[in-house]
Order: C-alpha cells, then sequence, then structure tokens
DNA sequence: CAGTATAAATTGATATATCAATAATTGATA
DNA sequence: TATCAATTATTGATATATCAATTTATACTG
C-alpha cells in the first residue's frame, strides 16, 4: 500500500502544507504562487545574488528561475542587474515594490510556517530535522 | 534563513527522493516518470479503479490524471475500461504489457524505498510518520 | 416527467520541473 | 594570442499542477 511508504507520507506533507500557503496566498488575493514567494523571500535575505545561486537555494532548475524571474520582473518585484565585471550573469534584487511586498507579507507566511509545527516541541522539530536530512543523505 | 524551516526541508527531501528514482529510471531505460510509476502501482494494488480515486489516492488533480492516462495508454501500460452502467466513469487497470512492466520494477523501486530508509529503525519510521500526520492535520 | 442539481472526465490557460541544446561570455592553456 | 573548455542564462520540448469552464451522464425533486 502506498500510505505506508515514507517517501509518499513526506510528499504529502509537503503538498498540503503548499496548498494551505497557496489557499491563503489567493484568498488575500496575493496574486503570487508559493514559488514566486520563496523566491523573493531568498533574494530578500540576500543582497545581490545570480541566478544560479538563486536555483541552488531553491531546489530548482536554472531554467525554471528564469521564467519565474520573467514573471516576478513583469509583476515589477525584482530587478536584473547588469554586472559589468562579468557579463554572463545578473544580480537579482527587489525592487521597491518587491521589498514592500515581502515586508508586508512576511508575517502571514510565518503564520502558515508556525502554524505546520503547531504542537511539535522543539525536540520534536529537531527530530524530524534529523530524520529528513538522514534521509537526504541516503539518496545522494 | 529558509534552510531552517522545517517545511522546506520536507520539500527538500521529497524533490531529492524524487530525483534519485527518476535518474534511475532513465539510467535503466525505463522510460517512465515517477509520477508515471506512482500510477501504475496504484493501479496494481487496485482491481479497478476510477480516476477520481486515482487522483484521490495519489494526490493529484483529475485533470493531471487524465493526461498521464493518455500517455500510459499511449505507452500500452494500462486500459480504460467503459462501464456499461455509468458512462460517465472508466475502470483503469493494467494492460498485460503494464502488468509485466509493474511485476518486472517493482523491485528496483522497492530498493528505493529501502535506500531511503537505510539505518532508521523501525522506532525512527514510525516517529517520522507520526511527526508528518501532526504537521498534515495541521494545515487541513 | 421536466427541470435542476450533482458527478466524472476532459479541455484550456498558466505556472512549474527537467533535460537538452544554444548563445554569449569568461577562463585556461598551449 | 588563438583555441578550446567551462560558465551563466536562455530557449525548446515535454510532463506535471491547478483552477475554471465545459461536456456528458446520472440523480434528485417538484
Amino acid at each position: 500500500m502506498i500510505e505506508e511508504i515514507l517517501l509518499f507520507q513526506i510528499d504529502k506533507t509537503s503538498k498540503v502544507a503548499k496548498q494551505y500557503s497557496q489557499r491563503e496566498f489567493d484568498r488575500l488575493g496575493l496574486n503570487i504562487t508559493v514559488e514566486q514567494w520563496i523566491l523573493l523571500k531568498i533574494v530578500h535575505e540576500s543582497n545581490h545574488i545570480s541566478q544560479k545561486e538563486l536555483a541552488e537555494k531553491s531546489l530548482r532548475d536554472p531554467a525554471s528561475i528564469t521564467r519565474t524571474l520573467d514573471l516576478l520582473q513583469k509583476k515589477e518585484l525584482i530587478n536584473r542587474l547588469p554586472i559589468p565585471e562579468n557579463r554572463r550573469q545578473y544580480n537579482i534584487n527587489l525592487s521597491k515594490k518587491g521589498a514592500a511586498f515581502v515586508q508586508k507579507n512576511m508575517p502571514i507566511v510565518d503564520a502558515h510556517r508556525k502554524k505546520s509545527i503547531e504542537g511539535l516541541s522543539e525536540k520534536d522539530q529537531q527530530t524530524l530535522n534529523n530524520l529528513l536530512k538522514r534521509i537526504q543523505e541516503n539518496m545522494n
């Protein structure tokens, strides 16, 4: 039975959480996807980052990053700044609008995170983290 | 930091495991995606199942199931059997070729599952399962 | 029985995932 | 320095995710 497989439950947990956040984003009319939010958050946490680094941090494909950044640029939430010394890559950063957007909605997303671990002790969280890390290493 | 968020690690674990299996599938020339395999496995486990039920069991959207079944049908791995008493739905089952395919490759996929939990005791696995279930409930 | 609601599958539109191929640039080296 | 290799981003092709709308069929209700 597929439900008994741990990897299936891991995937399910990820999906359920993502769907919850997406529904909330939609309900609040944020006009953004969870993947887009994650990129904004990473850009917010790093001043000046390349697309390659963004891909690594977000665990996504560079091709996918290109396309999502196109959307975020269309929404005027991020900028692609040319780097004179290296014309192969851009520095990605938040626009004013993007920074305000992240600022405003960070509490909402943080509430989702908190909700996800409701009832889990510090120790529970550490345990879970450790077990996940071990599975990740097994699959390397 | 996004790496410190449990949901991020959960998502990462799911991605890493899926990528591992997909690479193996590709390496062996199975010509199938992980999502397609999951559908085949569920169909294998249930004699006669509707697309709606398949969507529920696989945690996927009915629209997505339609498209993936189209591909599996093109590969002649599954059949859509019309139900005379209810012409709104089909019974999905494995073709001879599909049954042979599942039979042949089940050991491979099972090895991936085993690899993923290498070094985890029975108790570890139960703990992990419980923690995941609690997060799932939190996000409902 | 007619009209309406519900249900299952499909289709369309848009976003994401992934691999392969390509373009432009930079680095390495003979 | 000229050539070749490696790097970064982009594009194309195909599969999947999701929502809304549609189609076809069945169920319900007055």
